[in-house]
DNA sequence: TTGTGTTTTATTGCCTCC
DNA sequence: GGAGGCAATAAAACACAA
């Protein structure tokens, strides 16, 4: 009896569903003949013909749907609803925005009449598109740095080891030195101890470095000493790091969005600095400058401070985007 | 068909410039 | 103060896998 009534009730709405679309189509058969003459807006058959789709124009009919006697109320009042625009209008819309991603208010309207969509549609659409293409240059910056700091990773970790390697050294060099000075202090001969030194640095001639940065032998300490070349190296290789560093972020261009032209710099910056390609130009005229340094930071007595010097890792800042805080580093080189 | 993620259109609020 | 731009967001339209 129930389910009788029920379905009555159902049947009834349907009915008055289907009367309310046949009205509503009539409305904007209507419409659509009104607005034909004139281009200000996208009639609704247009809209349907141009996104495809096949959805119905109502929603579907909902036997619980308290206010269906006020469905027709409530569309001819609702705000208007989203149109897609047509393919040929985005085209069109495209190809103007590539030739001036602004909108100066004549063209704006002169875009409007052309594409029969009201002047507010058209500075929303460039409004839009440019916020998706300040997104996709975003991303393409995010690449770029990406692989930047890759190759500086890759860099900064093959000169950590290459500076193990010659702190090692530095350390095997010392012990031996200081062997010998004990041996020459016992017998109280002053004058064999550099004989010695000599003879044992030379019997065990340190390794070449890979990338020779810095001519060393024009820099050696008059006392011969051999740690002296291995710390200038280093030193010099520091050196690069930090202008290399600077190449990047001291770099005034940027990228910034200036009259809706975006900068390249930051691409051009990138690819040309991630290399750290060894400034070989400036170690002849740098020379006495590292012979100085050398004297006066290599001095024998300075040894007990490359014992207590921290060797590792330079610390990082917060703001230095998770890079090795390499100017830190190279400061910190100088002092052992 | 439906749920879900993505894209597109549109709104709102704030800021800057004239 | 109004116009226009931008960021954040809403919501409709769409795509697509299950």
């Amino acid at each position: 009896m129930e389910t009788e009534l029920c379905d009555r009730v159902v049947e009834k709405k349907k009915k008055k569903e289907e009367e309310k679309y046949v009205l509503t189509r009539c409305c904007i058969n209507k419409i659509t003949v009104f607005d034909s003459g004139s281009s200000s807006m996208v009639s609704f058959e247009d809209v349907h013909r141009a996104s495809g789709s096949n959805r119905p124009f109502f929603r579907p009919f909902d036997p619980n749907d308290e206010n269906g006697d006020d469905d027709l109320d409530e569309y001819f009042h609702q705000p208007e609803k989203k149109r897609r625009l047509s393919v040929d209008q985005v085209q069109f819309l495209e190809k103007s925005f590539e030739v001036e991603n602004k909108l100066e208010p004549e063209r704006k309207i002169q875009l409007a009449k052309d594409l029969g969509l009201q002047p507010r549609q058209v500075a929303i659409w460039f409004q839009n598109r440019r916020a998706r293409w300040k997104t996709k240059q975003l991303e393409k910056d995010y690449d770029v740095l990406q692989t930047s700091y890759n190759n500086l990773k890759i860099d900064y970790d093959n000169l950590l080891k290459e500076k193990d390697k010659l702190k090692t050294e530095v350390h095997v060099l010392t012990d031996k030195l200081k062997m010998k000075e004990k041996e020459s202090s016992s017998s109280g001969n002053n004058t064999e101890l550099f004989a010695v030194n000599e003879t044992a640095l030379s019997e065990e001639p340190p390794p070449v470095p890979q990338e020779p940065i810095f001519n060393a032998e024009s820099a050696v300490s008059e006392e011969g000493d051999q740690v002296s070349k291995v710390s200038i190296v280093a030193a010099g290789k520091q050196e690069d790091i930090s202008s290399a560093k600077s190449d990047i972020f001291d770099s005034d261009d940027s990228p910034h969005y200036t009259d809706g032209v975006h900068s390249n710099s930051l691409l051009e910056t990138a690819d040309s600095s991630y290399g750290f390609e060894p400034d070989q130009s400036d170690s002849s005229q740098d020379e006495d400058e590292n012979l100085i340094m050398s004297k006066t930071l290599l001095h024998p007595y300075i040894f007990p401070k490359i014992e207590e010097a921290d060797y590792s890792d330079p610390p990082t800042t917060s703001c230095n985007f998770g890079f090795p805080n390499i100017e830190d580093h190279a400061l910190w080189s100088w002092t052992y």
